[in-house]
RNA sequence: GCCGGCGUAGCUCAGUGGUCAGAGCAGGGGACUCAUAAUCCCUGGGUCGCGGGUUCGAUCCCCGCCGCCGGUACCA
């Protein structure tokens, strides 16, 4: 079978601070998981994503710390990609949206958008800030509702009454800023003409049977409404409109949404042009390829909507000329995750609602963490992290489950026969256990391809749990002597087992992979693992650090025999138990941090 | 307000128009000792939110209600 070329496509954390752990669970372990599978099944992957740098929000925090965009920019970039590769998160690339290539891209897709028609200056009438002359988004307007007379309402809507308000209309309207009232000036602006692709993406969106519910329906009822979408903002950070009159101009950016969503095609150049082969990334982006976008599910709309517009109009579609970057294909499925709240509550970094993906990392791991994600995330509906879940589940089922059956089976042939051993004759339950360890790479690798982790981990689990419950009942430890025949056949049908449990639990659990493969006797890749490296910008601009990978070579989704002679060392313990005071310790951080 | 989702054993969740509604964990009892007191077996426990309706029959379909949550795109 020809090996297929699948885009993974990761949503870009945004640069304004560290990532918590509800931004991996909707954005990360999903997508890495995914991709890491596909891979193992032999498929031509090429996952990308980057730090999101632009917008109103990073301005505004480094004009808070007297730093420039830049530089807070730069901080948070390093902060993230450590966070990401630690994580052990497989991208081919992961880059940056402040990169020249990035620039150059946003500009070609703006360009062949707005030769085709789909961008249009209208004049649009906004809040903007006195002191800096910036537009001052919606989220940073406060004031008194016109309706219910609430006096914290946002520029959009009244958190009160729930209305939908008109910035405009807001009594004794603030800057959440600095205070300051803003004035509400008319501008020109370029806005995306979303309507104009409305019956393309009404049939596109039809068409998509095996999505999620919740994206297609969601999906569906923007199409109802959709309105031209300003594009431009009053800023001084972001990228600069292509346009004759507007190009020079210090005042007016690309809004960030607009160059964000680029980011997956412009991630996809810099690979390609990093690999020596400037069209390599082609093969993804043409409709023979398999597209999937993985993000949380506010992200949405973006996906669903936005960029399949963007990537209509440049590609000349519904009407006229694909633009530099040729014809660009639609994401053949959005996966979107829905939210993980904190012991109840919504995450919230400024009230210290929150649990930062470094904390984690630094105090129990990354496996565990990605194990917890993909089993019980929040997949299709939102879901509650809780420490003690956490515990629960790292103890009885990483410790006690799996890595108690690799500890216990490597120790009795470590102890006994110091190889893997050869098998005699199979009995009934030999053949069944074996079967059930090959068996399981078709269900659990369906599971994995659809983005359904919970089901594949789960049922991984199933067979780690099936796999110690034989060696319960076989009692090879009373055979060591007795049955010198007996024990080794049993030893071997277990050690079997190990290495395929091993390789259904690889995406999961990367790290732990390699271990075990080694432990078995392995040599050379076998999960596959990113790396850091600082690269020069490809354009001129100033250097950066990029996650990247060399993931040939990863082992194959399927049962491999085990090798008999190989020798086998005793094992160390894969996982760590967690002590019950782990979760008052976790509770009291929360709680005074 | 509008749109959507959820409400199933103590906890976290799965599930189907029809034999006794399931899993894991927690609880109770037992076996074993290779293994990080890990593993394995047995077991108690549920008006499937409430009230109607459709149907021979609904936890799963429809309506209403209560509760919780999310979205409401110029917040990323």
């Amino acid at each position: 079978m020809p090996r297929r070329h699948i885009f993974t496509a990761v949503a870009w954390p945004y640069a304004n601070g560290p990532r918590h752990i509800g931004h991996i669970a909707g954005f990360g372990v999903p997508s890495d998981v995914f991709a890491r599978y596909q891979r193992m099944a032999g498929e031509r992957v090429l996952m990308v994503s980057g730090t999101d740098e632009h917008g109103t929000p990073i301005q505004v925090q480094a004009d808070s710390e007297g730093i420039t965009a830049a530089e807070l920019a730069d901080r948070y970039n390093r902060v993230i990609v450590r966070d990401l590769h630690d994580l052990g998160m497989s991208y081919d690339l992961f880059t940056r949206t402040t990169t020249r290539n990035h620039y150059a891209i946003v500009q070609e897709m703006f360009t062949a958008l707005w030769d085709n028609g789909y961008i249009v200056e209208r004049p649009q009438r906004s809040a903007i800030s006195p002191s800096t002359g910036r537009t001052l988004p919606d989220r940073y307007l406060e004031g008194t509702c016109p309706i219910c007379g609430y006096d914290g309402a946002r520029g959009d809507q009244c958190d009160h009454c729930g209305n939908q308000l008109d910035p405009q209309d807001l009594i004794d309207p603030r800057s959440k800023i600095n205070g300051e009232r803003p004035t509400f000036v008319e501008s020109s602006q370029m806005f995306l003409e979303l309507p104009a692709f409305a019956e393309v993406l009404g049939s596109w969106l039809q068409s998509q049977t095996d999505w999620r519910p919740n994206v297609v329906n969601f999906s569906r009822r923007l199409l109802d409404d959709l309105k031209p979408r300003a594009i431009t903002r009053d800023l001084d950070w972001g990228v600069p409109v292509p346009l004759p009159g507007w190009r020079d101009r210090p005042d007016k950016r690309i809004y960030v949404w607009f160059d964000a969503v680029i980011g997956y095609l412009s991630a996809s150049v810099e690979w390609a042009r990093r690999t020596g082969d400037p069209d390599a990334w082609r093969p993804w982006w043409t409709e023979g390829a398999d597209a999937r976008y993985f993000m949380g599910k506010d992200n949405v709309v973006f996906h669903t909507i936005i960029w399949p517009a963007i990537l209509l109009g440049a590609s000349g579609r519904p009407a006229g000329t694909p633009g530099a970057m040729g014809v660009l294909r639609l994401p053949s499925e959005v996966v979107s995750s829905e939210f993980l709240t904190m012991e109840g509550r919504k995450f919230s970094s400024s009230r210290a609602v929150v649990i930062y993906v470094r904390d984690v990392l630094d105090r129990y791991g990354a496996d565990p963490l990605r194990y917890y994600l993909a089993v019980a995330g929040p997949e299709t509906s939102d879901t509650d992290f809780t420490w003690e879940q956490f515990v629960t589940r790292n103890n009885g089922e990483l410790v006690a489950g799996w890595g108690n059956l690799v500890h216990r089976s490597l120790s009795l042939v470590a102890k006994h026969l110091g190889a893997v051993p050869a098998a005699g004759e199979l009995t009934e339950a030999d053949h069944d256990i074996l079967s059930q360890g090959s068996r399981a790479f078709a269900s659990v690798g369906q599971a994995l391809g659809r983005s359904q982790l919970r089901a594949g981990v789960t049922e991984a689990m199933r067979v780690v749990a099936a796999a110690n419950k034989y060696l319960s009942d076989q009692e090879p430890w009373k055979r060591v002597g007795s049955e010198p025949d007996r024990f080794a056949t049993i030893m071997h049908c277990a050690l079997q087992l190990v290495a395929d449990c091993n390789r259904l639990l690889a995406p999961v659990l990367p790290a732990t992979a390699d271990k075990v493969a080694a432990m078995l006797g392995g040599h050379g890749p076998f999960a596959g693992q990113p790396r850091v490296d600082e690269v020069e910008d490809l354009d001129g601009g100033r250097p950066y650090p990029v996650i990247t990978g060399d993931y040939d070579g990863v082992a194959a989704w399927r049962s491999e025999p085990v090798v008999p002679g190989t020798p086998v060392a005793p094992p160390t313990p894969l996982f760590s138990k967690l002590d019950a005071s782990v979760v008052d310790e976790e509770l009291a951080r929360l709680a005074s941090s």
